[in-house]
DNA sequence: CGGAATAACGTG
DNA sequence: ATGCACGTTATTCCGC
């Protein structure tokens, strides 16, 4: 039976995450804001979600602390906050004695004993308590009762810990974080800990002996010996140490929890400090609070609280009520877990849907409905309107997918305005995954029903999974719903709402239309080319077993490492994890001194090309349409790029003869053209830009060849004395500046010494001094805030940047260089694609976009078209948006794709 | 036998 | 230690 709800925050913790994660937002007259405003949204949004009856927030006292006093030190590493983030405090306090709500503060004490001493209390006396936190600190008072949430990530997620996930996350038991930071340290309080004893080995401790008393009563015991020796060494260490990191349960603090009742703000008082403030959008949320739950029913939580839709009544009955809502949100998931739905474009036989707060499963797979030769007739013939009619506003999760479905009917989606998965990717585009049911516990901080695939694969078949899977899908919907709402303030609250809804939410129907179109593939050349690819593979590799004076797995690069390095005695260029490695750079090395190396190059870009390319043409290429569709990825990238896959159709070969020739093989519709348009130095214009480097600048201005300029800029020596091999090593570090490169890197890649290479750089950001301000900015950048932005805003989170292992670090800063140009790039030709599509739509044109690739768009056009696309697509790409430099684009016209 | 890890390589 | 972002392939390895 569920506790009356007591929500204790930790204000300061909470405050300060508020403040860095937030941009420096403040009212007009210039007081800062963020700290306050962040807290409340976090607030607030708990509240929404957990109703708590009680709310206490605790402050840190400005005066020492019984730690410092036992320990000089102690903090002693952290740096002051701003003044911009102190005014915030007694800010804060004001906030919530106009909100109504109680807060505490203990001189000697930090907000952490305070919350500590009355979660134990209280939970003891029967509440259910609620820890609110911005750091991990409080995970030790999780327990019987006790819950904590913590904000990750900025301030739009958060995670609940019971005592299981902080057993999962932190290695140990709730109760055993002060043994284990006693042992490990904390470098953020300064606890020193023992020396030697990091997480790894405190952890292996701790799940071996409970706490520290216990490792100590065994001492002796304790292997290995070394740090047994080091524990034995610094026993007073790791006692002070624990001691530092216990949260006081015992501190004096006596607040009666019936003057922390809290039942919603005194509206008056809020309203006009609200105003005071300037936070629009939680005047809003104020109105609000008097609502309570009411729009969202408490059953529809419950697995089996959805109606079930299995008669043409009930859909048509179904039909209508969304009409009059004008409201609905779909999740299609899969039906079944080896289902080809979206193979052969059919619409899934089960799927959710929510409308005025209800949640629905159209099940098509009984009942008058299971019929699988009408069953999509009967569900356009319903549904048809209300998807077509963009009076009625929709959201769901995954939406492409739909829109690809009704674009094969021939059927355009309207009203979809929202789309969780997109929108979540925007909120943090490093996730691995984008299911719907960790979204909902990560936002909401709700549990769904499981569906079939996040079960173990035994445990798939049977009727509970059935059942689960059914309520997935169906309280998807509603969830994706509930999400949409959440997340479109976070959007809103992160600078990121145009972005959504200007391009990525516009952007799933030009994709979907890609998708659905797909490419012209002509089939018997590509069997010619794969038999002929077979041939000279078959020659290659008797030459090869020749040379090598035996037979072996060519594809193997363990059984070539023992033929090359073993048998034939050549000395190994480099190592991999495992052994030598016999990778192209390796190999171009020893064809100096040895005709076998040549031979293998030739046959792996062969055999690369033939397997990755020929050998799977037939199983891509649907059997309806006899073209490839290839699906393109809107949350995959980190960087906002878009990915493609079955088949991968950005890395189609270019670079080589061979490469060229599958180019060959795909081909436009019969009486229709390719259009190829591609942004000329796109990434390098962009740094152009955003470094705002003159030199830079001007070279793109004169429309000279960038690489040239560079190289006489670099060298000192004018434009037309710059010899091919000076405007190689220019063109070289011009890309290795965008990755963030080394001396040793460009080193390595263009084969001049270390030290020549370090000049080149030296030289290059002497002429170009703000693109070298620019990067050192990026970097600045990421270590401030903790993420880095493109042109449109889009976020990239770069967790490492403050990484102590060097390593990791390194490859954070480069990410921080490298995602705002890359992201940059990728932005525009989005905001392009989206306005090209627009633009073929209202001018009933016949041509349309089939691919993308990074800075290159692919068109199929028809010959009376061709020369106003020409003209038309260039100056929507170039004018996408006006920089400092001028966009440039390459067009070309063509009968294959290797002709464009 | 199936999945994960590894090495390699195609693209921008 | 050592240049960014991806997806696909074949082999090898591990555990059932």
């Amino acid at each position: 039976m569920a506790g009356r709800r007591l929500l204790l925050v930790d204000a300061n913790s909470l405050a300060n995450r508020a403040f860095y994660a937030l941009p420096p937002l403040s009212t007009s007259k210039g007081v800062p804001t963020n700290a306050v405003y962040g807290f409340l949204t976090m607030l607030f949004r708990l509240i929404d979600e957990r109703q708590p009856e009680y709310i206490i927030c605790a402050f840190d006292h400005p005066s020492p602390t019984f730690r410092h006093v036992e320990f000089e030190d102690y903090k002693a590493t952290r740096a002051p906050s701003p003044d911009e983030f102190k005014v915030q405090i007694p800010m804060l306090k004001d906030a919530l004695s106009a909100l109504d709500m109680a807060f505490v503060e203990l001189p000697g004490f930090e907000a952490d004993d305070i919350i500590g001493t009355l979660a134990c209390k209280y939970s003891a006396e029967g509440f259910d308590v609620l820890i609110l936190s911005g750091d991990k600190d409080c995970l030790q008072l999780v327990g019987e009762g006790r819950e904590a949430i913590l904000f990750v990530r900025g301030i739009s997620q958060h995670r609940q810990y019971d005592r299981e996930a902080v057993k999962q996350d932190m290695g140990v038991w709730p109760e055993q974080i002060p043994d284990f930071k006693g042992l490990a340290g904390d470098q953020s309080d300064n606890i020193p800990g023992v020396k030697g004893v990091g997480v790894k080995t405190a952890t292996k401790l701790l799940n071996q002996y409970r706490d520290i008393e216990q490792i100590y009563a065994n001492i002796d015991q304790v292997s290995p010996s070394r740090v047994q020796k080091l524990l034995k060494d610094q026993q007073q260490i790791a006692f002070l140490s624990k001691r530092l990191a216990t949260i006081a349960c015992g501190a004096p603090c006596h607040v009666d929890v019936e003057d922390a009742r809290w039942d919603g703000p005194d509206v008056e008082k809020a309203r006009d400090y609200f105003n005071n403030m300037e936070f629009q959008s939680l005047l809003r949320r104020l109105d609000r609070f008097g609502e309570g739950s009411a729009q969202i029913p408490a059953e529809v939580s419950r697995p089996d609280a959805y109606e079930v839709i299995d008669s043409e009544d009930k859909l048509k009955a179904l039909a209508g009520r969304i009409a009059e809502s004008e409201y609905m949100s779909v999740y299609a998931g899969m039906s079944d877990i080896d289902s080809q739905v979206s193979r052969d474009f059919l619409w899934p036989q089960v799927f959710g849907v929510s409308s005025g707060g209800q949640a629905y499963l159209i099940d098509f797979r009984r009942g008058e409905l299971a019929d699988p030769d009408s069953y999509q007739d009967i569900m356009w013939k319903y549904l048809g309107p209300v998807l077509q009619d963009s009076q009625i506003k929709k959201s769901g999760f995954d939406v492409k997918w739909l829109y690809t479905l009704g674009f094969h009917k021939g059927i355009a989606l309207k009203g979809f305005g929202f789309d969780v998965m997109v929108a979540a990717y925007l909120l943090d585009p490093t996730r691995t995954t984008y299911k719907l049911e960790g979204l909902a516990n990560n936002y909401l901080g709700e549990d769904m029903p499981q569906s079939i695939e996040s079960l173990p694969r035994d445990q798939r078949t049977g009727a509970d999974a059935q059942k689960s899977h059914m309520a997935h899908l169906a309280l998807g919907s509603f969830f994706a719903f509930k999400l949409a709402d959440k997340m479109k303030s976070d959007l809103e609250t992160n600078g990121l709402w145009t972005l959504a809804s200007d391009v990525e939410f516009p952007m799933i129907e030009v994709l979907a239309a890609m998708e659905a179109l797909g490419i012209g593939i002509d089939l018997s050349k590509g069997q010619e080319l794969r038999e002929e690819f077979a041939r000279k593979l078959a020659a290659l590799e008797r030459e090869i077993y020749e040379t090598a004076g035996q037979e072996f797995n060519l594809s193997s690069p363990k059984q070539l490492s023992y033929i090359l390095f073993d048998k034939l005695n050549l000395l190994p260029v480099k190592k991999t994890k495992t052994g030598y490695s016999t990778d192209a750079e390796v190999l171009m090395t020893l064809s100096a001194i040895h005709p076998l190396p040549e031979k293998i190059l030739d046959h792996r870009h062969y055999a690369k090309l033939k397997s990755t390319y020929l050998d799977i043409l037939e199983s891509v290429v649907n059997p309806i349409t006899g073209r490839i569709h290839s699906t393109f990825h809107q949350t995959v990238t980190a960087t906002g790029r878009l990915s493609s896959s079955e088949p991968n159709l950005q890395n189609i070969p270019v670079r080589t003869e061979s490469g060229k020739a599958i180019r060959e093989i795909f081909v436009p519709a019969p009486g229709k053209l390719f259009l190829a348009s591609d942004y000329s130095q796109i990434e390098l214009r962009v740094m152009a830009h955003m470094s705002g480097d003159d030199s830079m600048i001007e070279a793109f201005r004169r429309d000279h060849d960038i690489h040239k300029a560079t190289a006489s800029e670099m060298f000192g020596v004018p434009m037309d004395k710059v010899t091919p091999d000076l405007r190689e090593k220019a063109k070289a570090v011009n890309f290795g500046v965008i990755y963030g490169i080394s001396d040793f890197g460009l080193a390595r890649n263009t084969g001049v010494s270390r030290e020549e290479a370090r000049q080149f750089i030296e030289a290059y950001f002497r002429r170009y001094p703000l693109v070298k301000q620019y990067m050192d900015d990026m970097v600045v950048q990421a270590r401030r805030t903790g993420y880095v932005t493109t042109i449109l805003g889009r976020r990239r989170p770069i967790p490492e940047i403050n990484s102590r292992n060097r390593v990791r670090r390194g490859f954070a800063e480069r990410t921080a260089i490298n995602t705002p140009i890359q992201g940059s790039a990728a932005d525009l030709i989005k905001l392009a694609m989206v306005r090209l599509y627009r633009r073929i739509v209202k001018e009933g044109l016949r041509s349309r976009i089939i691919l993308q690739v990074h800075d290159e768009l692919i068109f199929e056009t028809v010959p009376e078209e061709q020369d106003y696309m020409m003209q038309m697509v260039k100056e929507e790409m170039e004018g996408v948006m006006e920089l400092k430099v001028p966009l440039k684009v390459d067009i070309d016209v063509g009968a294959s794709w290797a002709d464009v």
